[in-house]
DNA sequence: TCTGGGGTCCTAGGACCC
DNA sequence: TCTGGGGTCCTAGGACCC
């Protein structure tokens, strides 16, 4: 094996983003429990303060149950325009500092610093910067890979400033369940834990013959990488998106299937909308349906011609619905659109250049 | 008191072609 | 008449992440 360059990449998190946000336009609730959620019957925590989060609250749980855990909380709706510009406010700043980055979402983002001859002091000055500028406050893992700045970040927010080398992780990591380790949900935890493995330490001395029986030999490699802090993914500033889709879960459940047609044309036109506002087309449509039962189904079809048209991604779409026609109330219905022009070579009956040939 | 919405990536199996 | 293997495209489901 050859000698890799010296990498440094840092992970930055702002801290309860959602929460932070209304704090800043509503400064009498600090030091509040304050949740962001939807008001509906179904509806989730999306962030919840820190004091709220004493409480047991967190993001993803029904709303009502977070009610429950904390009922003296002051419940706010969420408002996603304002999260968008906040969200555009922090990370124009950080790029300013630094060029690299790639965005994970509203709230976090990797950098790569590896040419950065002092990336310590040009963070701690940032994580200053935004702090006065924003009132955002940012927590920062610093490592060797995305996987160690990532996971240092999380485990030591908020207000978050580690640096970790991989030897370090390694260590300082082995005695928590694997579930840390980004890549690692519930499920292949539960499967771990099936073979007694219930640390990332343990994770570690698995034999890998054993993972691979249980795992199959790629996951099993992957699985002994991550909790051996191994990662070299790179920092990708630039990625393109690769579907998009719009989904909906009904407050109550819905056998009607002409109700259930209009949700999905609906959805339909905000999709061609969004593709044509972008500039982009698909060759593949889907619908998503969830029953009252919590069986989730897609139906998928591609098509010959690109398309971006609102009707067209409605007719398809109605036609897999009415194919699949529902037999248990449904629960959530969405629209998926997907194999975009531009993204792989598409496939050209003939090649344009022929056609323009004299013969 | 049940479980949002927007994405990515992986796997497995079938169709089809060479 | 029977049998092969590889490659690509597509569908469906599932795990995971923010």
């Amino acid at each position: 094996m050859t000698s890799t360059p010296r990498r440094v990449i840092a992970h930055l998190d702002i801290d309860a983003f959602y929460a932070s946000v209304e704090l800043r336009r509503r400064p009498e609730l600090r030091g509040l429990p304050v949740i962001v959620a939807g008001s509906g019957p179904r509806a989730v925590v999306t962030t919840a303060s820190y004091e709220a989060r004493r409480f047991g609250v967190d993001s993803a749980m029904p709303a009502a149950r977070a009610r429950a855990l904390c009922p003296d909380a002051i419940v706010i709706a969420p408002d996603f325009e304002a999260y968008r510009r906040a969200s555009g406010e922090v990370w124009s700043l950080v790029r300013e500092q630094v060029p690299v980055i790639q965005s994970a979402g509203i709230d976090e983002a990797y950098l790569e610093l590896s040419e950065e001859p002092f990336p310590v002091a040009l963070l701690r000055a940032l994580v200053q910067n935004v702090r006065e500028r924003t009132a955002m406050t940012l927590s920062v893992g610093i490592g060797p890979s995305r996987l160690v700045a990532k996971t240092a970040s999380a485990h030591f927010k908020p207000a978050a400033f580690v640096a970790m080398s991989r030897e370090q992780a390694v260590a300082h990591f082995a005695a928590h369940p694997p579930r840390v380790l980004q890549g690692i949900g519930p499920k292949t935890a539960e499967r771990l834990i099936a073979l007694g493995i219930r640390t990332v330490g343990e994770l570690q001395a698995a034999p890998t013959q054993l993972l691979a029986q249980r795992f199959g030999e790629r996951m099993a490699r992957e699985l002994h990488a991550r909790a051996h802090f191994f990662d070299d993914s790179p920092v990708e500033p630039v990625r393109i998106a690769k579907s998009r889709s719009s989904e909906l879960t009904f407050p109550t459940d819905v056998a009607d299937a002409a109700a259930l047609e209009r949700a999905l044309v609906g959805m339909a036109h905000e999709l061609g909308e969004g593709l044509r506002a972008r500039g982009r087309r698909a060759r593949t449509i889907a619908i998503k349906v969830r029953l009252d039962d919590w069986t989730t189904v897609t139906r998928a079809r591609t098509v010959e011609h690109f398309t971006n048209d609102s009707e067209t991604i409605a007719v398809i779409s109605l036609e897999l619905l009415r194919a699949y026609a529902p037999v248990r109330p449904v629960r959530l219905l969405g629209v998926r659109v997907a194999s975009f022009e531009d993204e792989s070579p598409a496939p050209s009956p003939q090649s344009p250049v022929q056609l323009v040939l004299p013969v």
